[in-house]
DNA sequence: GTGAAAGCGCTAACAT
DNA sequence: ATGTTAGCGCTTTCAC
């Protein structure tokens, strides 16, 4: 019962193996320049001793943290999660550390926090969260810090950075044209915010399938959200007092779909027979709403995996550049749309 | 357009103040025994230059890192998220990081991500997750090494730490006494897992009600789940299969209420109208499931942050034994019960 | 009130 | 293949 607060060091660990600190040390790190009878004796002290490197000291004399910087707009968001989670995984497995950089923060704010951040000297960051504008500058300042940066969901510009996301393009068109499959002409949407590359690729995803299909486009049908439950809501709400007959949405998450859903019914409409509705992303509740939804499911904790290997390669080796991978949606059928 | 990656040192700093390093050190740290105006030279040499002490040498030196481990069951339930956004708010403000430790890992897993959480001399440890048996031996050896300890949802034993949580038992009595006093006599539960606290405490709630309304207990109107929507769905179909008559259902969580009224729904009943709902959590969807429900709120954040906040208090002052906080909950009503 | 010296535990660069 | 010497950037003694 004694409590092991004070800890061994790599000192101790030598003096027991009757070599020097630096062999300890080579062991430890999987050098190849030991024989292999030291590295055998010395490693059974390790294991006895229950020796492990501290951490901080390792980062102060190698320069090299093996701690990440995780900057997400709302863990609370199933997206962020999701990512952040599968991030996290693929980080773990390489030995590194995320450390949380921001959540939820006022935008005044999330200056201090990136600060904060590189005050730690991470070696890298990765920016879990739907890139708008004003994240611009914040990647700026770290491009300047020549620390490394993978993000979900940006433009790319001159800015050097990786860039992991879905098929958010490919997902809307297959989506919107599952609709006119179905026999839907007047297809409303409610996007994501403004200035955020998911919104506008899913845009540009419905643009080309009513295009492709002859159909002009009907400002009246489209509503601006933000994400929320209560954003799809109020959208859903607007575009029926714009008064245009509509029979179909596509809605650019689940959670605006679930809330349009809700206005739907209150209204007395009827999902599936009045209104068919797809959403995007296959969130957990998309399976128990009612109806159940169809929606286009992205591999989100792929993209976080994905962005953490990315970003822990890039550390490894400085050399190599930024590049870009986009992956596949799916598009997951359940009860929400009928035939028109 | 230079990129800044070399960074200033203390000893930069006292070379241009032209002080010793001691001095400046005194300055960063607002120790008292610097003079005013070496004190506001040598901040005002820290401002021009940029300097920020580098948080690993600190560490080092110190033996105090200002990092917390976080060891969280799942960051995409929204629970976990929730109080893990506020947590790290409240960290960031005392100047404290979080790291990562598990998320959604394999159980066999957690020991390792312990270890590593140990080798990075984290201040500290928050347990944020639902509180199993199996989290005690975690628990145990982290007490061991002399590790502050808090945790949400835990039950409290022998093993010194701090708690923070709702008030479950009252959240779940309030609640069916909701139930009871619209008139339902046959009432349905959902339950969490087994052998965690809140499931126990909201268990306890429910028994109580019945109790004091003179009720008996009846376990054919008993489903037990684990927190999730399909679990909640599965849950309400053996207990309609065990053929008992009910009225109305409490489940301990807002996803397994909304998967049990999609599996109402699917048999053709009516929520409110047929089944009285009512949840635990007050999750966003609930507001806008069909039809929105009622449910007993928990402050998750605010759980998160005070977690946060103790766990730094003990930090900073070891003497300071563990404690435990049970916050309130609130009954949000909606439109998911109806008077019997 | 201020400074000099001595580490914190480890790795890097150079010995041998 | 192994050891020695210098730090990494800061805080902590302990002087003055």
């Amino acid at each position: 019962m004694t409590s092991s607060r004070k800890h061994i060091t790599i000192k101790e660990v030598a003096d027991q193996a009757g070599v020097s600190i630096q062999t300890v040390s080579r062991v430890i790190n999987g050098r190849p320049d030991v024989s292999a009878e030291t590295r055998q004796r010395v490693q059974q002290i390790v294991d006895e001793l229950g020796f492990r490197p501290y951490a901080l000291a390792r980062g102060l004399a190698s320069r090299r943290n093996r701690t990440l910087g995780l900057f997400a707009t709302d863990l609370s968001d199933y997206f962020f999660a999701e990512a952040t989670v599968g991030a996290n995984a693929e980080a773990l497995e390489h030995g590194y550390f995320f450390i949380l950089g921001s959540t939820k923060l006022r935008r005044e704010e999330e200056p201090k926090y990136l600060q904060l951040l590189t005050e730690r000297h991470v070696d890298g960051v990765l920016f879990v969260r739907a890139g708008s504008e004003d994240d611009r500058e914040h990647l700026f300042h770290l491009n300047q810090a020549g620390i490394p940066l993978v993000t979900t969901g940006f433009q790319q510009t001159a800015i050097e950075f990786t860039l992991v996301d879905a098929k958010n393009l490919d997902g809307a068109f297959t989506a919107v044209k599952y609709l006119l499959d179905l026999g839907h002409t007047q297809i409303a949407m409610i996007t994501g915010p403004r200035g955020v590359k998911s919104t506008h690729d899913r845009e540009e995803g419905y643009y080309h399938a009513l295009a492709a299909a002859g159909i002009p486009l009907d400002p009246a049908l489209i509503g601006y959200g933000d994400w929320t439950h209560a954003s799809g809501y109020r959208a859903m709400q607007q575009i029926i007092a714009n008064g245009q007959l509509f029979t179909a949405l596509f809605a650019h998450n689940d959670r605006m779909a679930i809330g349009a859903m809700s206005a739907l019914h209150s209204l007395g409409l009827r999902v599936s027979q009045d209104v068919s509705v797809v959403g995007f992303d296959d969130i957990p509740e998309a399976e128990f709403s009612d109806p159940p939804l169809t929606t286009v499911r992205q591999p989100l904790e792929e993209i976080g995996r994905t962005a953490a290997r990315l970003l822990i390669q890039r550390v490894e080796n400085p050399q190599l550049g930024p590049v870009q991978v986009l992956l596949d949606t799916e598009l997951v059928l359940r009860s929400s749309c009928a035939r028109r």
